[in-house]
DNA sequence: CGGCCTTTGTGAAGGAAGGCACAAAGCGAG
DNA sequence: CTCGCTTTGTGCCTTCCTTCACAAAGGCCG
């Protein structure tokens, strides 16, 4: 209790709180956290040491715990973590705690996917628009919604307020969608497409590549592959 | 020629093509200086300046030269790098220049997304199987391919001598399905599933967390909705 | 052939992230 | 109340990545 009062308004452990010093790396993690956490809640566990968390996340114990003191001090030390405590303390960093709209920009498979995926709906981001310049495609129903003219987009965002855009274009028109979104006020996109996209300061964006992944497996596949012909080639050698 | 005759097998240059010490950053980029490679050489471009190439494909000169040198020296001083040789290179590096026969698990609106992405067919991976657990989803085809039973995973990854698999299903089977693929020999894993999975050593796991990067611009959202807020309360003040 | 101009390749410095190890802090038993 | 056990929060060190700045190297022109 002393202690507690002794704690200033400039004691570090609370202001990291406030102020948003959170590293880029540690941003990435959390929302792993959050779901974690939503899960650990439906089993009905109340707390969490970070070595368990830590499993369930899949990073290692220190590294949790050097994140989680990004937002404050929430842990008990001998016990652990309140479950609903820190997932409601990241949900809130994260802005989670509020509505998204957003915008879907191309109705393809991948746009239909993104449109039915629950994990959208469940962390507070809700679709308000699915657009496409496809006439076949306009006026189909895809996830509960109606898919509306590309024309329509200024309106759209304009009605919602959207300030987050999802782009799930052919390549060839994301940059042109990317350029309606943003003039239309649109300040956060999320792009599929496989462009790099140039905005204006202040918007930020997020490529999710699918093949790129895909990439980088095969290089490392490789890789093992030549150890493995490697290890075979000095086998023989020793044989 | 004096020069070259001089350099010897050590020399640093030569070496780093052939050992391979290549940082995941990357690793992690080289698909993407591969992609704006591509473009270029369809609009007859023969060489490319690492600023234009940077710009490109969105990073910094000096990132890109220092990258690209962990290849090896396929620069001219004074002229830039040949498009041609350059995207070989890259493809050489990332093992793209082998055919990848992959399988893809779980085929709903992602999944066939996924199977009809060109993204894929166009760096060397051939999607030889269509999985699935559902049989109402079982017969149908998609992308030119009949969705298989489940129960055949084991058999078309020996007969193709799969190595790499991709997991889009539900949550609840993605562990179960990665252990099968793990057991039948594959050893790289593209994982859409939102979970996060446990594979023995030797395996790869790569995740593609779609609502994570929507949770990520959400964060720098709030956090610019608060400046701004900031900004007007101040303004306010002025006034 | 020689000088100039362009562009690469890279050492060195700066910064971000990861891991270790331990002191501080809470809980519960005795 | 005290002791001991558990677990957090964090300072420090190491490693990885990025940026800067410049020497080395090649082409071009006179």
């Amino acid at each position: 209790m002393t202690q507690d009062r002794n704690r200033g308004v400039d004691d570090p452990a609370r202001l990291r709180g406030i102020v948003r010093d959170i590293p880029q790396a540690t941003v990435a993690r959390l929302p792993v956290y959050l779901r974690a956490l939503h899960e650990l809640a439906e089993r009905r566990v109340g707390t969490v040491a970070s070595q368990v968390l830590a499993r369930a996340a899949g990073v290692s114990p220190a590294k949790l715990r050097k994140d989680l003191s990004c937002l404050g001090s929430y842990g008990t030390r001998g016990v652990g973590y309140d479950v609903a405590t820190l997932a409601e303390q990241i949900a809130r960093q994260l802005g989670l705690t509020q509505d998204w709209p957003v915008v879907i920009v191309g109705v393809g498979k991948l746009g239909q996917a993104l449109a039915n995926y629950a994990g959208f709906a469940d962390r507070g981001f809700r679709v308000v628009g699915l657009l496409d310049a496809d006439p076949a495609r306009v006026g189909q129903i895809v996830a509960g919604s109606v898919v509306r003219p590309a024309t329509e987009l200024e309106r759209v965002v304009a009605e919602h307020g959207v300030c987050i855009g999802v782009l799930a274009t052919p390549a060839g028109s994301a940059q042109r969608m990317c350029d309606r979104l943003v003039a239309a006020g649109v300040s956060s996109i999320l792009n599929f497409a496989p462009v790099v996209l140039s905005v204006p300061d202040g918007v930020d964006v997020r490529k999710v590549d699918l093949s790129l992944e895909l990439q980088i497996l095969a290089f490392h596949e490789q890789r093992k592959d030549a150890v493995r012909r490697a290890a075979g080639v000095l086998g023989a050698m020793r044989a």
